[in-house]
RNA sequence: GCAGACGUCGCAUAGCCUGGUAUUGCGCCGGAUUUGAAAUCCGGUGUCCCUUGGACUCGGGAGUUCGAAUCUCUCCGUCUGCGCCA
């Protein structure tokens, strides 16, 4: 959520933002108004409440002087400043709720630097990492290689769930468990608290990090305690200090989050999701960043400087791509992706988000930090570490041999018990 | 699940019974003092509206009242004990 100071010292620079991204300004002046009307009702409220205030502290002095003629004169001139303050306050609640109801679906302020373009399309490629796999034969997709190895049974998984769950099974599981267990502590070394949060959150600590649309689409709730499973820890791990005020001392908060990511997926079909690359739970190795507003942009490098050191110690081909207007989302200001190259679908395709969100989280979450002349918001970041499941299907696509074998990471090989190669089931 | 206690400014704490300007300490910020630091002293330290100034804020919401941190109802949360449990 914008600042509200920003729709009023400086429209202007809302309404640029719109046009970069083709929406309607309308909405903008909407809130203006709203917000005008608002500052007016405010200020006229205010005003009985002051009268009703120094009325309610004559009364107090009249009755110590046990004067009680004067109480009941008071007390005649105020009788229907009560009814009166309850209609203007309910005008102002009114008007506060829609501005600000609008207010949420205003996207945040972009980057200067953030690529022009209506689609993914339009991303602009920055660099490439690693070396393509040299293969002398046809390379298998990832979807041939688990079904050729068993390593992933879909249709049992589907079976006692719905459509694309899955059971990760034998050498693949623990390939997965070998992947967390490694990110993890890569992030661990460089002096990020490891934390595994709930799984679940209420609905206002949700509305604090997400697009309200993910509601419907993304997030699974769950009944009869209205509470939401995580789609990312970047979601918990942000809003662990809302409503909070941070000492200067606490910053930056480095956090490496593990867990469970549940997606709803609504509307994901066709060749190019089949297999484990788009599924309803996967593990994620997420990186999250709370600091002041004048180290983010250099906390985002790092961020993307961890990602890429990480994956290219797994030996993997991938690029980094500049994710322009179109492609943005609703809450970061400027998001790099990590593409892998899969040579069994020949295409680069997301493993890595690493999103500068600015303030846009900290002033929903009321999350500032302590600041001489007032206290302000700070900015919030994260990026992918690792998915497990699709950084499973990097490694298989780009490990593979031609007989449908698939050699381990050197990196890898000690949380795998020594294992160079993932060995098929029967 | 049962029973009890509790929720006050960043933290801690007084006020609640008996309604009438939210107390004090710590932390933090600024200043004085100092070669520097500590200690000490002074001031500031939540949100909103604004022209001086004002309004709001005691877990959330509702009610009673001229007036609610204080009384009533309700919801949420925390702690303790018992029970159950990986």
């Amino acid at each position: 959520m914008l600042d509200i100071q920003i729709f009023r010292d400086d429209p202007d620079r809302i309404r640029a933002d719109f046009s970069k991204r083709g929406l309607d300004e309308s909405i903008i002046d909407e809130v203006l108004r709203l917000d005008g009307r608002w500052r007016e009702v405010r200020f006229e409220v205010d005003q009985f409440r002051k009268a009703r205030n120094s009325a309610a502290r004559m009364i107090s002095e009249a009755k110590k002087k046990g004067d009680d003629e004067e109480v009941k004169l008071i007390l005649s001139q105020v009788s229907s400043l009560g009814s009166k303050i309850e209609d203007l306050e309910a005008d102002a609640q009114r008007l506060v709720s829609e501005r600000d109801a609008i207010r949420l679906q205003i996207p945040n302020l972009l980057h200067e630097d953030v690529p022009i373009g209506e689609s993914d399309q339009k991303n602009v490629e920055i660099s490439r990492h690693g070396n393509s796999p040299d293969f002398d034969f046809q390379p298998k997709t990832h979807n041939e290689l688990i079904e050729q190895n068993h390593w992933v049974d879909l249709s049992r998984g589907s079976k006692i769930t719905g459509s694309r769950q899955y059971f990760l099974m034998g050498d693949l599981a623990r390939l997965d468990m070998a992947l967390q267990q490694y990110s993890a502590d890569f992030l661990i070394n460089r002096g990020y608290t490891l934390v595994q949060p709930p799984l679940m959150m209420n609905r206002r600590a949700y509305e604090g990090v997400t697009d309200l649309s993910d509601f419907e689409n993304v997030m699974y709730g769950v009944e009869p305690d209205g509470y939401y499973l995580i789609a990312t820890s970047e979601h918990p791990l942000t809003a662990m200090r809302m409503d909070e005020v941070i000492e200067q001392s606490e910053l930056p908060i480095k956090m490496v989050g593990v867990s469970p990511c549940f997606r709803r997926e609504v509307g994901a079909h066709g060749m190019s999701d089949r297999g484990i690359w788009r599924v309803h739970q996967f593990t994620k190795v997420e990186q999250v960043i709370i600091c002041k507003p004048e180290d983010s942009w250099d906390h985002h490098v790092e961020l993307l400087e961890n990602a890429k050191e990480l994956w290219d110690s797994l030996g993997l081909h991938y690029r980094v791509v500049d994710i322009c207007t179109g492609d943005m989302g609703t809450v970061a200001s400027r998001k790099y992706d990590l593409e892998a190259w899969l040579p069994g679908a020949k295409e680069f395709k997301e493993v890595v988000s690493c999103s500068n969100c600015t303030d846009y989280q900290a002033n929903r979450l009321k999350m500032r930090f302590r600041k001489s002349g007032g206290n302000e918001a700070v900015h919030t970041l994260n990026s992918t570490a690792v998915a497990t499941s699709r950084a499973l299907v990097a490694i298989l696509e780009q490990y593979q041999a031609s007989d449908g074998s698939v050699t381990v990471p050197d990196v890898l090989v000690p949380a795998m018990g020594g294992k160079r190669a993932l060995a098929p089931n029967q």
